[in-house]
This record gives structure tokens, C-alpha cells and sequence, in this order.
DNA sequence: CTATTAATGCGACGGTTGTTGCATTAAGAT
DNA sequence: ATCTTAATGCAACAACCGTCGCATTAATAG
């Protein structure tokens, strides 16, 4: 894959990663002033005091911008919600991407679209995706320790139940976001996983 | 204005509707071809004998083209499947989802990008997915019919979790299409549908 | 048939996007 | 201090995008 991150060894101080400072603050600065599709790489440069040169070299287009800034945000130290109880944490996973898919202004929206034109952008997300749901599989090992699950449960495809219906509304039904939404969906994730849907291996 | 004559009616016979034809054939040809991201109002065009010009003034730009696209696609007399059994009736759905969307070219997938980028096709999408969900809603009346579901079953929701995995891994998460999961999606949709995950109103 | 007029064809324009060759700057080595 | 070279600045360029005014075609009315 193309890494537009600095060069690895060649001048890691100095003006290159000034740069890149000031570029990465200006096209988060532009995505919160003109969303996704005022993302221009000349207003970038411009806010950024740099020219348009130097950010087509380094980034190539928008989509490489973008995944760059992701990657910047990738180590937030974020951790799954531990409320006590699988539903509970399901509930309150759901709550986040729902909050986070409403926040304003609509930078996850912006990734995923620019995930469909840039290669490098769509690699971001899904780094960011697999690392996220692999932070929640504590959520899975949690409830089995509790007793609420079976041993064996497939905490991933447990997750991916409770909170696909979130995304699917959100991003590509474009539904508006339903209070109840997280919770029913959480609610029906558990239903299927306390009846061994997700332990043992997956149907014929 | 200056006749008594009827208001200005168009002319939907001739030319106009061989336009329209030869047009949509070129965006779904250039589609195929060069994706999303080569699509060009001049090359759908060119491919269709026609000139700029009059692209731009009908359909605008390509979100437009592709909403027209979506519009067509909609009168395809397409329904749900019957396999007799709800497990089986859901799985065939995952299954025709999977395959349209890891279908060669990625027509679907070049729509959906289309989506994020232009108001006029996303609303189109969401009209076609509102168009197939009300039609799949027959899969929950049989079953209820059967007994295999309890009367009063949220229908809408109960596909919305059999189906938004399948979309999620393929659309979002980007992982290769598993030829298990469709039939796993509909296995724990089933299972929490029998268990009354979808009856009644949606939980606190 | 002729007349009307909506739809299309045509060429040109300004604006934007992304690229290229070359000059300049500055970080790191000696 | 001096040298080397990667990174950046700069300007010009081609390509593309969308729009406009006007000429031409063709569908429909009378």
C-alpha cells in the first residue's frame, strides 16, 4: 500500500513533519467548516500556508488526506462501554456509532465517502474498523465469563449483528436516527446469541 | 402565454425517449467498464451519440444519471423469494444481496458510491431500498401465516437484521464475500425473530 | 402541407484539477 | 563552514468540467 506518512528514516524532524502538522490541522479545520464535499486539496494548501505541490506529492488527492488524518486519529485509546451486563454494553456500543454518525459535522460520513474513491482512504477505514472491533471483543469475553453466553461464542459475528443494523440505517438506508434503534438492535443481537446462534460453527 | 392552448405538455414519444434510452445504456456501458470513478458526462456522451450539452441539461451531472439509473431499476418487477421456509426465504435474499454486490463490474457498489457524492442518487437509492424491503415484507406475512413467527412481528426490522450484516461486511468492513454468511445472517435473525425479539413494541 | 416550439447540436468560454520541469530552500553529513 | 540532497516553491501547462448563446432538428398542432 501507498503510505503517505513520512519517510521512514530519510528527515523525520524538521520541515517535513511541520508540514505535515500544519497540512492535517488544516484539513480537519476545512472538513468541520465545509464537510466532505468542500474538501478542496487548494484549501487545504492555502489554510495550510503550503502549496498545492507539495500536498499532491506527499498525499496524491483528498482520499489520501483523508486516510492520513484517520490514521493520525487511529491511537485515541478509545475502549468498549462496560456497563455490567452484555445487553448493556451492546446498548451503549450502539449509542456511540449512532452518535457518532449524527455528530455534526459528518466526519465519519465523510471517510466512508471517500473511501469509495480513494484506495487509500477505504484501507484507512477498515484498519480503523478491524481494530475497533477487535477492541470490543472484551465486550464477548466479559459475558461469557458472566455466564450470559455459551463458551465458544464468535464474539465477532456477535458484534457484527448487534451493530450492523445501526450502520445500515444510518449510512445506507439513510433513515433518520432512531432512539430506539440501538437498543432493539442490541436487544435482538442478545436474543439470538443467548439461543447459540453465534457458538459453534457457522450453518451448513 | 399568448394561446389559449393547454399548458406546455412534453413529448414523451420520439426522439426524446431515444435519447433517454441511449443515454441510461451508455452510463450503465461506462459503468461497467471504467466504474465510478470513470465516469465522465463526455464519455456516457460520446458512447451514446449524443452531445454534452444536452446531457448537462437533463440530467445535470452524473449523480443524475445514476439517480435515473436507480429510477429504471426500479420498475424491474423483482420479488422477493419463496423458498417455503422463513430460514430459507431470508437466506436467499442474503444470497442474491451477496451476489450483487460482488458482482463483476462492481455496478452496485459504483451506485452506492455514487450515493455520498450527490444528493439527487441518494435519494434515488433510498427510494429503490424503502421499494425492496416493502416488497420483502411478504417473507415475514407467510411466515407468520405458518406459525413459524409470532402474529404482530415487526417485519421491517426482522430484515433489517437478517439482511444489514451481509451489507456491512461487503460495503463497509470491505471483507471478501464468506459464503457462510448469508446463511449465518438469516440463521440469528430466525433465531431472535422466534424468540420475540421483533414482536411488540421496541424495548426502553 | 406549414407553423410552432421543445429538444438537440455546436462551438466557445471561464474555472478547476492535477501534472511537470526547474529553481530554491533547508535538514543532515562531513 | 561547506556540501549533498530530499523537500518544497513556483509557474506554466494540459485536461476536464460545467455553462452559455445561438443555430439546427424534429415532434406535434393546425
Amino acid at each position: 500500500m501507498t503510505s503517505p506518512t513520512p519517510p521512514a528514516r530519510s528527515r523525520p524532524g524538521g520541515r517535513s513533519a511541520r508540514v505535515r502538522a500544519q497540512v492535517l490541522d488544516a484539513v480537519r479545520a476545512e472538513l468541520a467548516e465545509h464537510g466532505y464535499d468542500g474538501l478542496t486539496v487548494d484549501a487545504v494548501a492555502a489554510r495550510a500556508g503550503v502549496h498545492r505541490t507539495t500536498v499532491y506529492r506527499r498525499w496524491g488527492d483528498v482520499g489520501g488526506l483523508l486516510a492520513d488524518v484517520y490514521d493520525a486519529a487511529g491511537d485515541d485509546g478509545w475502549e468498549a462501554p462496560d456497563t455490567g451486563s452484555l445487553r448493556g454494553d451492546l446498548a451503549a456500543l450502539n449509542h456511540e456509532i449512532q452518535a457518532a454518525m449524527s455528530a455534526r459535522p459528518p466526519v465519519m460520513e465523510a471517510l466512508i465517502a471517500a473511501s469509495f474513491r480513494s484506495p487509500a482512504a477505504a484501507e484507512a477505514q477498515r484498519r480503523l474498523w478491524e481494530d475497533r472491533y477487535t477492541r470490543c471483543e472484551v465486550i464477548v469475553e466479559r459475558a461469557v465469563r458472566r455466564g450470559e453466553l455459551p463458551p465458544g461464542t464468535d464474539a465477532r459475528r456477535l458484534l457484527v449483528t448487534a451493530t450492523a443494523p445501526v450502520y445500515h440505517h444510518l449510512v445506507l438506508l439513510r433513515t433518520p436516527p432512531d432512539p430506539a434503534l440501538p437498543d432493539a438492535a442490541a436487544d435482538a443481537a442478545v436474543l439470538a446469541a443467548t439461543a447459540g446462534a453465534f457458538a459453534g460453527p457457522p450453518p451448513a
